[in-house]
DNA sequence: CTGGCCAGCGCAATCGTTTGCGTTAAATCT
DNA sequence: AGATTTAACGCAAACGATTGCGCTGGCCAG
């Protein structure tokens, strides 16, 4: 055996318990409340250089771990966070996950995820729930442009911040992706291919991801000086296949021509590749089409789908840190970082012919 | 304003602060102990119905919301599992967390979730900080068949079980998809599309899965009375897709003529699509493939892959039933649940020309 | 009429930490 | 040398809930 192994304190232990505060205070010969502040860094310097030594030496031998709960009870701080998206089965949002549990664990922190599934009577209900468990803090992936509840949450002094979307509301911090650039970066790659009609399968304008993504659509066909054709543009319901399917098929009835699509992302963009295979429309020949999110295995698709990348994982480190920073400074002024985003051409996308 | 909002507690509080069990009692009129005792459905016997309803009443009024992390404390359960992954950007994982975390809320449970990276120190010390915040139990996809670490565990008395995976030792109660059967199912359709020399890229022989898919595979084709050529099987040394794609190579490099592929899972089987792609070999004209677990977006590849599909939701929900049960009778026998599997054939598997 | 029983409730300890305050003894100042 | 600061530590009260135990008063039986 190992001197020093921490899972099985080593050091005789009172009753099969783990050992408490009092325990190590009593094998360091002290108080429990010498002990507290001798284990805390940041009260360590009350205490002797020669008492803290003894007291983190027996802390160490008996394999003292300190009982968060107990620790929370007194000082009212959970080092916990809510983490509040709408699936984690969306391939978008496990590295956003890690990112954020990336950083929060070098700060001892935690993150507790709740789904909502986009029912909003879930996720207050969600929401409720960890509120009691006591966090300190939201990240919040379910931000609708009006949103009443996150708003009242704000006004009510819960420290948050959104990714991926905001609220209409600029006062609540949120870091998302750089997506009118990444719009304008998707239509310049198909301009520069030749194509003149391209169309826009709009996220929900429910959300400001849809509204911003579209609005940049516009704005980025007009810079090229095309037409902006209102009849290019059709809303999917939700960012999902299903919508973007329907909404492909509403695109195609319309007939007015175009030869390429910006979908929204790319859940939307595997819509239109299933209604393809529907209509025998043969992508890129026919019809080009790029994605957004460049979520995982987009290349071992048929074909390759050419996308947007966004840092899903940086997106996560950087929200988790500046809520952080938000629940050690409460009077820091809330900012809204955007991140930036890389063209991934791959074969979705071929020279207009 | 509606009378009764949950959110922002509807009554007067003490001092901004969420009003606690003694402001309910007060407010009802009696001690804190009969409020605490009316207010748990197990204990509520023992106060008169009279009060049991006034003090019910004060606490809706009031808003309250018993502190778990308070209760944690007294009553040393936390009303918390951990749930330990190697990694949650693997599409494997999402569904199985969905699953558990439907039944652990019906329970009033909910689940810390840690990734370990399949690293074992990582697991060991991600292990030692959900003990340290009081998880009642574990839910663990890490398991290696000899995984001396978690058999400690398990002797300690940590509540757990396992999922996807096993170790060598059947004391622990564990939730698998079965294996066998599904190799059994992936071998018969190759045979049945005229396929005799079907080859096998295993998973990692340290992972029950892996071996026990591997041995399904030589029995099933003796089962067809084919020849068992072991060198038609080469081990992944991790379960992606960069191990599969090294397997794939090896295979192909071992010049022994093969026609189809068993995958030991879906991400194994496309790193063989990589291979395939580099070396200029169609699937599946030249060679099928079936993969295993049917991860997400499996149908919009090229070729759609064969794949067998395991009901990773339900792994998950049985798993927290599993755990529940072993939490509430500690004297309970440990069981193995194996849930079925079925075929889902695509386009990547073709008969023998 | 007295003793015993029990339902209903309050008292106070407890879970493991943290922290304001008081106490001691050593160190510094005048 | 005596007064005063200060470093180091102990005491005890919290944090918010749960729970064993004891007390009270009403009821019934003997």
């Amino acid at each position: 055996m190992s001197p020093n192994q921490p899972s099985p304190p080593a050091g005789e232990v009172r009753r099969g318990q783990p050992p408490t505060l009092r325990d190590v205070a009593e094998a360091a010969g002290v108080h429990a409340a010498t002990a507290s502040r001798a284990l805390n860094p940041s009260t360590r310097r009350l205490v002797s250089a020669e008492t803290a030594r003894r007291v983190m030496k027996a802390a160490k031998t008996l394999g003292y771990q300190p009982n968060p709960i107990a620790r929370s009870l007194k000082t009212a701080k959970s080092s916990t966070i809510g983490l509040v998206i709408p699936d984690l089965t969306n391939p978008l949002f496990p590295p956003i996950v890690r990112g954020i549990e990336n950083v929060l664990e070098a700060e001892g922190y935690s993150a507790w995820i709740v789904n909502t599934d986009n029912d909003p009577e879930r996720e207050r209900s969600r929401i409720d729930s960890l509120r009691s468990r006591q966090v300190e803090g939201l990240i919040v992936a379910t931000a609708r442009l009006d949103h009443p509840f996150l708003e009242k949450l704000h006004e009510q002094g819960v420290k948050m911040v959104l990714v991926n979307r905001r609220t209409e509301n600029l006062a609540i911090p949120c870091v998302t992706a750089d997506d009118a650039t990444g719009i304008a970066l998707a239509v310049r790659h198909l301009v520069d291919l030749g194509h003149t009609r391209i169309a826009h399968l709009a996220g929900p304008h429910s959300t400001s991801t849809g509204v911003v993504r579209a609005r940049a659509f516009r704005h980025a066909v007009r810079d090229h000086g095309l037409e902006d054709d209102s009849r290019l543009i059709v809303e999917c319901a939700h960012w999902n296949e299903a919508d973007g399917a329907a909404a492909t098929r509403e695109l195609l009835d319309r007939a007015t021509p175009f030869t390429a699509i910006v979908a929204g992302n790319d859940l939307i963009a595997l819509g239109s590749y299933d209604v393809f295979a529907e209509r025998g429309i043969s992508c890129p020949e026919e019809i080009s089409v790029v994605g957004f999110n460049d979520m995982p295995y987009l290349d071992k698709l048929r074909p390759p789908l050419t996308t947007v990348r966004v840092p899903h994982h940086d997106i996560g480190a950087e929200a988790a840190r500046m809520l952080l920073d938000c629940i050690d400074d409460p009077t820091r002024h809330p900012r809204s970082l955007l991140l930036p985003v890389t063209m991934v051409v791959r074969a979705s996308t071929a020279p207009l012919r």
